[in-house]
DNA sequence: GATGAATGAGGTTTCATTCAT
DNA sequence: AATGAATGAAACCTCATTCAT
């Protein structure tokens, strides 16, 4: 609309994105509550763009999820490593984490429903690079002689969740949780 | 329509526990994907009268929520200040939360089902029974040197959501998450 | 919204007949381009009950063509016999078959659009006894000595169902189809 | 777009052809339902060239029909009248149209959904045709005495239609059909 | 002439809740 | 107080058709 040509073929990419991003945006402001029409309207497409790119409703709350996902790994990978010497990459991360989720409750929200009953978590392909990124982050700390030895990065994914699932139910002040996760992992 | 009257208030009160003990079966069973009529069905009354002691769906989860939640504020105040010379009470409780809710995943599902959006937690008047109980396990572990001074309620509770979160999203080994977190209360 | 109170548990079977005969009607005028709310609406009752009564559209469709056709199969058990010693009962059953087909053509689309393709034709209840009846007409017809003794039930059900396309498509005058049919049957 | 030029006005007949061809072998193998893009594909053209050639899904199948249509005019024309000293050149037509037609119920099934509601049958080109055709096995067997004098085109075409429907339907034995409406067209 | 991404009006079905009996 | 049939507002998704490239 704002746009004048809406083009054809070439940025059919260009036009995922961009349900992509609205998605991430109409989420975080609004959870779950977003209809699939409205989320087209506000992108600028028809329904059937959004379905052509994301076969279901739930595909495209996972592909926004995988999209903060990859955010968050790329930080891992990158700032959080920047200056090791300083110790503490990983209470860097998991702040970080902390920041973009509390920014973010509602895409949470939708992340979380959008689940369902489903037994399983969806892996996408930004969880082997943010693991590879966390254990360089485990293995600073142990080489500084400040977490546990038996620290892993099961651990991390997990605790990830927990700040996650505190953030977005409100249940307590993440900082605080932060704390207390990094004390648990360190050495006594 | 011939039996001249099925009693009075009696039933009604054994009718409302019936309609609270089979939604607790069937969300722990199921999950959020229980629908009100079949619901009633195998309480073995009608819809309507399951409204009549639940106003709304979520109404009902929440008393479902809080009858759990019960159960874990009087295991608090008894069992796990039973022996209180063996510490490790607050320990000894999470754990016991653990048991619980992993048993009982499809409750805690929809419980955050029903959540939705919603920005404010539910407080049940369970809640203040489980902060005496726990601000007694806390005292507990400071009396005997192994909590953190400055160990509140609120972060007890903040882990029990976190524990909660970590249980019902699979997202790691729980048993581990209460080690983590005990380390994390503990003085360094 | 005419009748006055829309009662409540006794008339489900009369509701759930509201809608059939409504739905005859409907089909039987315009084909199978009714939708489910519109059906409802001219039926006096809201789309959950129509779906209350019939699952899925096609099991609207269905429970209509089987309404037609008891009503087919009642006319072979009774009226046709009603003089054996005329002879031709079944010309006389056919030829009312073909005059309640003509009359109502859209049922038939409708029907023939919700089978698709599935593989299988639904016998449903009537149809045992519209054998049953048809087979007392052969019998009758071979006993005068106007059917050849080599007929069956099979050809029949057969022959009506060719009947039934032959009005609904419009390929030609179904009386001289009857006529064909029946010269088909016949001794030589 | 680097290749020069990809010909001219030859091609156009000869992709007409393949989307024609690819019809008839996906509805038959399928029925009514084939989507338009995923026969574009099978045809190795885009949407947009399907559309060039038939303006609209239902023109392609009514083309589809043709097709068939004109193929078993052709039949009538030629190898049904080869030897017409052996008569029975309009029961060696019906059969050889049965057989075409069971081996094809998914196209038929299309047609028939294509015709929706629609009054009127499409009265394509290769019509007149077969028309004549089979004027001309009437009178073979007329000639051979063995077709009743009333017998006209408009008979075959009804009878025709009809044995279509029994083999799409399955709602009977097709030879046995042929074999009952033959009798019904020959001399007492 | 060909391509295929985009369109968006519809259509079926679900299920929390109401209310006549 | 209990019952359960009825309600009807959604919400998802499909697919014939268009048109910019």
């Amino acid at each position: 609309m704002s746009t004048p040509s809406t083009s054809g073929r070439k940025d059919a990419q260009r036009n995922r994105l961009r349900v992509l991003k609205t998605a991430r945006a109409l989420f975080a402001e609004r959870g779950d509550d977003v209809q699939m029409p409205e989320l087209a309207r506000a992108a600028g497409v028809g329904v059937g763009t959004v379905y052509r790119h994301f076969p279901t409703r739930q595909a495209l709350v996972e592909a926004a999820a995988e999209h903060r996902f990859a955010e968050l790994a790329a930080y891992a990978g990158t700032e959080c490593r920047s200056r090791p010497e300083l110790g503490g990459g990983l209470e860097r991360y998991l702040t970080r984490v902390g920041e973009v989720l509390a920014a973010d409750r509602g895409l949470s929200a939708a992340i979380e429903a959008a689940r369902g009953t489903s037994e399983t978590e969806p892996r996408g392909p930004a969880l082997a690079e943010l693991e590879a990124a966390i254990e360089v982050l485990i293995a600073d700390g142990k080489a500084a002689g400040t977490l546990r030895a038996d620290v892993t990065v099961a651990d991390v994914y997990m605790l990830v969740g927990a700040l996650s699932a505190t953030i977005r139910t409100g249940s307590g002040d993440w900082k605080r949780f932060i704390d207390l996760a990094m004390n648990g992992l360190r050495t006594a």
